[in-house]
DNA sequence: TTGTAAGCGTTATCAT
DNA sequence: ATGATAACGCTTACAA
């Protein structure tokens, strides 16, 4: 046998020859409505015969829809991806595909992937929600693309969120601290311009307050979400005169930055400070004892966003926006031990 | 002003209108032909004005190309994720779009992932050289489908190919090792059925051999690429009667299960054992003064690929396969010093 | 260089 | 419940 080359796929046109009926009769047979049993079955034997696909490109044509979402975030770091990973797996099973968009922060890229997403004419769009994006996603919404952000809130545009307790967890995380019998607690916080890291930090602050414990000036450090910023909190409070005996860190990377600090200068957790981290990383599990951390429920989170997106596409007018807070776990390891040494 | 709802978006027919030429002239314009300077301005007048965006759907029903590409990995992990990124990037400059599919080892899923990729039209496929995978890709290609293998060989289908010097980056670290002074070096090694872990092994005995050291039973474990393996390894070669003061591990996982056993025992490196690591992540630079680590040349093996791919799919016949191989660079850390307890 | 028109593979409308 | 047929928005001969 010779090889012709790449066969011509089977359209709809050639199933409904081989089964002896029309090609309407065909797309209704596969888009799931009544028909004859006798040509059911017929459908079902051509479709198997020739290796019937359908082509994508062509329904997106008629119907205008693509069953394409659009992923947007800042990076792909060890929050996103089992999020991006779980969001995949459930939108295939919805016969939808995810297109995913990196912006690395910056405004620009930012705009860029907005384009991006409409120049694919995807059919909704998931995103952190951020500061400095509301245009964009008013241009999207206005189209009747839907959205659902998640992580921070965003003012403005008319989209589902989902978001964790962020206030609650912190603050159950610190009382957690409090309660090993720590009183010079300090944070490293994240971004202010984030929901979330106002949330986080005003947790630390609930649980010092309903304790009766002041809230010290030097116990604060903005940290920004970085690496960078985690090394140059810990620094600044271990060298202050009375240095903290615990501190909680608003993010993984915060924490990782605390960790550098530490191991480049001799010191540990929990022996030198004691280490409460939002955020459940594989690191933590393996750092000394372990770092006690906020697990945030990803899976949940995949699936609220999942939910959101299917019944906008679905339901053609759900007047009001919805949005739905899930509950994070605490989990603990050895970095959040009692105030030892000094 | 009404909200009209969502406005009809603009084609190609009202671009021409606007313009004041025929739709052939405008496709022409988007295809990057010649057209006489006047229209070519009106035309481009006319698609700011009207916020114009080409429908990727009609264009592939055409061309029967839909400007994706798929992209196939067992896990998003600390190699792979940066991968997809720059290879996202990569090909969006192209003017094309990539779908990601993790299949998590499972074949089953493996053979979804063809189907999906094939249901939705993919131009190519990028994926890790499976040994379990060869009638699937055969399946793809067969069908005209270019498919770029990276990490893995994978015998049979005819497909491009990238790949590192896995053999010269494990003989080079572990002769690092030698020029430190272990004589006894022991290895905790990938899964054999996948050639870069029988590359990484033989890079192992290599500098051994070249060095005159006998190749000791004792100092091989089979690590599987996961924690768990390189936990049972360490913990074995730390319970000879006569410990090696050095180990090569053949991957990331590996490494981190040996630091959790070490922590777990009170252990570290380099005190303890000397390690070299293959990948290299932030955990590494995290961990005491570091961990001495082969860095894949991510961006490198990106760019090979798209150039692979986007040749493939411009030059309609390359008659043979081709392969790269790209260098790894050894980056010295703490991990890796000279033999010194005990 | 440009205009015209056929056709890509579906869905949806209209009869039947 | 089914058949016939007109669109959907492009690209690409073919003519001019």
């Amino acid at each position: 046998m010779v090889d012709d080359g790449p066969r011509r796929r089977a359209t709809i046109n050639d199933v409904a020859e081989k089964a002896g009926v029309a090609i309407g009769t065909v797309s209704r047979y596969l888009n799931g409505m009544d028909l004859r049993k006798s040509n059911r079955r017929e459908i079902e034997l051509a479709i198997e015969a020739l290796g019937f696909q359908r082509n994508p490109a062509a329904v997106a044509m008629k119907t205008d829809r693509t069953g394409m979402v659009g992923f947007l975030v800042s990076r792909f770091d060890e929050f996103h991806t089992p999020l991006l990973n779980h969001l995949s797996r459930g939108f295939r099973q919805n016969g939808r595909t995810m297109l995913a968009y990196v912006h690395d922060g910056d405004e620009m890229l930012l705009r860029n992937a907005m384009e991006f997403f409409s120049s694919q004419r995807v059919d909704a769009v998931v995103m952190a929600g951020s500061p400095n994006a509301p245009e964009s996603v008013a241009a999207l919404t206005n189209r009747g693309v839907p959205v659902v952000i998640f992580n921070n809130d965003m003012s403005g545009p008319k989209v589902d969120r989902v978001f964790v307790d962020n206030l609650n967890a912190s603050c159950r995380a610190v009382e957690h601290l409090l309660g090993m019998g720590h009183r010079k607690i300090a944070t490293c916080y994240g971004r202010l311009a984030d929901s979330s890291g106002r949330q986080r930090r005003e947790g630390y602050e609930r649980a010092l307050l309903a304790c009766g414990i002041p809230l010290v000036e030097d116990f604060y450090h903005p940290g920004d979400w970085s690496t960078q910023g985690g090394y140059d909190a810990i620094q600044k409070f271990m060298s202050l005169p009375e240095p903290p005996t615990a501190v909680f860190s608003a993010n993984y990377r915060m924490t990782f930055g605390m960790l550098q600090w530490l191991r480049e200068n001799g010191r540990e957790s929990p022996g030198d400070i004691a280490i409460v981290s939002f955020d459940d990383v594989e690191l933590f599990r393996l750092y000394n004892k372990g770092i006690t951390a906020i697990a945030q429920p990803i899976s949940e989170i995949a699936d609220a966003i999942r939910s959101y997106v299917t019944t906008r596409l679905t339901t053609p007018d759900i007047p009001d926006i919805r949005s739905r807070t899930l509950d994070c776990r605490i989990i603990l390891r050895g970095s959040s031990s009692e105030p030892s040494r000094r």
